[in-house]
DNA sequence: CTGCATCCTTCGCGATACTG
DNA sequence: CAGTATCGCGAAGGATGCAG
């Protein structure tokens, strides 16, 4: 839409808007982006980095987002059963800004 | 909390993160900010840039945005009413990192 | 260890009617 | 014009128990 060369401000998109809300709202969506950061980890660890989230929420979570892309899962075939999570390259890429939310946050404190 | 100084990845801190998405979660609270962006607009302008928002969701949008700090009401004592909303210092402040949240939107489309 | 099924409560959001 | 009041539904999230 840069119809006009000297418009500067460009319209916010609704779509892409909606697709970075998903990826981050929620009560523990965030958190656990960044809580991942660049490092891998266990579904225990992760349930004792978030106290409160319930069993049910933390599953569905970390569906959801290996759904959207921003994570992986990869389960080892061993007994007992091992499954770890990191993030894809593309949730990599997206981390700065991401991190950038909790200046954000600090902003309005 | 910088104590340790080869510590590069801080922890993400869960009060901030929610600090932040307390303004921009929800279905219209992130829309709304990146529209008003620089300009100064009336409630009526408002709700015809969000088609399908419901009154009371604005009103209480708006009002919510403006308790958090992120925005600015100014109503002038006319017949009829008029009322402008614009974003606060903060909230400007805010808008670079906020904009970036639709390229992350854009990685993962 | 990992994670799904069930139940229940709360909250976000929409529709509509009404007011200063 | 700029909201508030009321109602209602569906989704989000918590508690608990069960399963591979």
């Amino acid at each position: 839409m840069p119809t006009n060369p000297n418009e500067q401000s460009k319209n916010p998109d609704l779509r892409l808007i909606n697709k970075a809300l998903a990826m981050i709202c929620g009560k523990w969506r965030l958190y656990i982006i960044l809580l991942l950061g660049e490092q891998t980890l266990r579904y225990t660890q992760l349930s004792e980095l978030l106290p409160g989230i319930s069993e049910k929420v933390l599953a569905g979570e970390l569906k959801a987002l290996v759904a959207l892309g921003v994570m992986k899962r990869k389960a080892y075939a061993e007994m007992p059963p091992r499954v770890e999570y990191k993030l894809s390259k593309k949730g990599r890429l997206a981390l700065p800004i991401l991190n950038q939310l909790q200046e954000v946050g600090q902003l309005f404190n």
